[in-house]
DNA sequence: GTCTATAATTTGATAGAC
DNA sequence: GTCTATCAAATTATAGAC
């Protein structure tokens, strides 16, 4: 019985170490992309040395990897149900956690754009959240897939015109222009 | 007279290869950012060392804000007067030309997401960017700078999207329903 | 799991010969 | 204007002690 209790923490205690190390690792990575930070960053921003960073995910691109998906589910699931009334607003607001704060970019708007440059695994997660970000959007318009790709592009832009100007007005703006395209149904 | 010749090949020469750093450079930058790319790369594309690309351009700083203000220069040119016929469809045009092909993503679209992490002068020249994208727009689309943002927002986002997902599709779809949307007026 | 130490390479940048 | 040579610092990553 005690021995459940020791595997708890065994389990439990390295996993606390790994968030926090994905914690410190988004925020700057979330600022400068991912040639933008170092191991050694990641090290100093949780107050370990490079060489945990290491132990914990062995290459830059493991990181980057587990951190995307980190961010993809958890921006997921915020977003909640997209056939719930109000859901283009929940959507649109998501998308505006990521302006008006510095070193907060949304983390696959920035990889997404240094999509070349990226390692092949590192890509295909950045993919995926806009695939799903897509489909969300679709079901929350009734199936319009095109206006659901117009709004999802509309929204990530607008939050790197309004980051990049420092003002958010311009997201809010544009997220209210793109709010009211998409209700007017077909032109 | 002669004098005159001479003093035109001094001048012409410099600025030839001038150029020719910062095509390369640009290649280089708009595939991986400001971070994504070194001196040594740069000069390895134009075929000399880094000590030579350091005497054109002393600083990377100085390489970048160079490289954008010829981008952003380049870009307002091509669009050509936003009162002729045809406007929003040239907008999107032009945007366009960052999709379909592999390190061509657009320099400011990147260089925004970095935002946060650029040094000054390269921020500036950004914004400048995108002041300048939103200003003709909103002349193009009669003074509606709301559907101006929008417009430029959804065309930048849409340029991310389809690179990252490698389908020029979604940029082509996300553009007729920006300029649908344009063109229906207010709701 | 974290540390020290270090390897091997790359980075932005400079000095000075040609 | 370009080169060689070099610097000091930073980079990703590994080996092995504790």
């Amino acid at each position: 019985m005690t021995s459940m209790t020791d595997e708890r923490e065994v389990i439990r205690r390295p996993a606390d170490r790994r968030e926090r190390i994905l914690d410190a690792a988004e925020k700057l990575a979330r600022r400068g992309g991912y040639f933008g930070f170092s191991f050694r960053d990641v090290a100093a921003a949780v107050g370990v040395k490079s060489a945990s960073i290491h132990h914990h995910f062995p290459t830059k691109e493991d990181l980057v990897v587990a951190l995307t998906a980190r961010y993809r589910d958890r921006f997921l699931e915020s977003l909640g149900d997209p056939l719930q009334p109000g859901a283009a607003r929940r959507l649109a607001d998501a998308y505006r956690s990521a302006v008006g704060t510095r070193d907060q970019m949304c983390l696959c708007g920035l990889l997404a754009a240094e999509s070349d440059a990226l390692p092949e695994a590192t890509r295909g997660e950045v993919g995926t959240f806009y695939d799903a970000n897509i489909d969300w959007a679709a079901r929350a318009l009734g199936g319009e897939t095109e206006r659901a790709e117009a709004l999802i592009a509309g929204l990530a832009g607008a939050v790197v015109l309004a980051r990049s100007k420092l003002d958010p007005g311009i997201y809010d703006r544009a997220a209210a222009a793109l709010l009211s395209g998409v209700s007017s149904g077909h032109r």
